[in-house]
DNA sequence: ATCGAATCAATACAGTTGTATCGGAAAGGT
DNA sequence: ACCTTTCCGATACAACTGTATTGATTCGAT
């Protein structure tokens, strides 16, 4: 074995790289080659990672999940009030900080794909079911209903892109947030 | 005026080929040959039409926009009672039928692109702008607040991808919006 | 020290992209 | 009938894409 090179540790910076360049220019802008000079390695080097192009979108895709839901993970503090811990979840789901708002660029491409891309949507749906079941686990704990945990989920969801792009500011964002808990925990 | 050729209509035609790509095989495949190819007509045709791709790519924006908003707005009708109007309104603005999941898949597409950019954020910006103000007005005469009014439209924002990727039953997206409407009716 | 496998940089390749250019066809005014 | 303007199909072009190939380099085991 010559040469040894952690090529799992290889594949997971080109597929950070590969994120950068979908944060900053958009997923069109994310080709194998840019990708190799973000990552900092040549073209060959990305090819032996990934076979193809669709397998490193994958590999990416499967990394910023991973990052999304740890970095959310980390506002659960437990012995909260239920109330207020679920208002510190969702904000930290939100692009309203600058981690949140790259995670948010992110998956506003990949969603735009998905329709197209039965991998790509498989994907995102384990992401969606798991914050589903998620949140249906929560709410159950002091008498939400599964469709409470839909409406809630939804109402985040709906909430992303117009927040992102400017369409919302974050102060009505919070208040729609507000207005809903208030009224689900009444 | 030689070779008279209606311009606006033959621009409505070629965008409209357009869109039906973006529906079929998403934005990437929606280049200018092959819409030529899809409008019937060649590609020197639809350069006299549109200067850029870009151009062309936004003006096909502002006509599902229309589209879209023409469709649902057909469902309207006055006199009915206030919820059911808006059960009705809503359902026809979720990928429900055939011409709700063309839409979305098409409102999917820009979506991804808007962040990266600005002519088409700010195209989505317009619309969401209209809807807002559409849903504030039409909630405000049974004594809706503009919260409820955001909350409603995030609520539907946030059912369209799950239920066009399937990630989402129609049943359980129904059951939510049922629940809210419930909620707000009350 | 040598061999062989692992690694990778460089290059090649075929295909597609958006856009520019240009010659001729079509048609209304004269 | 003739010109002039509008139109458009064909072609050209440079840039870029994902992927394949290949020859050198590197390093661990023998």
């Amino acid at each position: 074995m010559p040469r040894s090179v952690d090529l799992h540790a290889r594949r997971r910076e080109i597929a950070d790289a590969m994120l950068r360049l979908v944060e900053t220019r958009g997923l069109a802008a994310a080709t194998v080659r840019e990708t190799a000079v973000a990552a900092g390695v040549s073209l060959g080097a990305v090819q032996r990672c990934f076979a193809t192009r669709e397998e490193m979108l994958l590999f990416a895709l499967t990394r910023i999940n991973e990052r999304f839901t740890a970095r959310v993970l980390t506002t659960v503090t437990p012995g909260a009030p239920p109330r207020d811990a679920a208002r510190t979840l969702i904000t930290e789901m939100l692009p309203l900080s600058e981690p949140g708002r790259a995670d948010a660029r992110v998956a506003l491409a990949f969603l735009g794909v998905a329709a197209e891309d039965p991998q790509v949507a498989d994907a995102l749906a384990v992401a969606h079911r798991n914050a589903r079941a998620f949140f249906i686990r929560h709410l159950a704990e002091f008498g939400g209903t599964p469709v409470d945990a839909t409406r809630l989920l939804a109402l985040v969801d709906g909430l992303r892109a117009p927040l992102l792009l400017g369409h919302l500011s974050p102060a009505d964002a919070q208040e729609a947030i507000d207005a809903h808990l208030h009224s689900l925990f009444a």
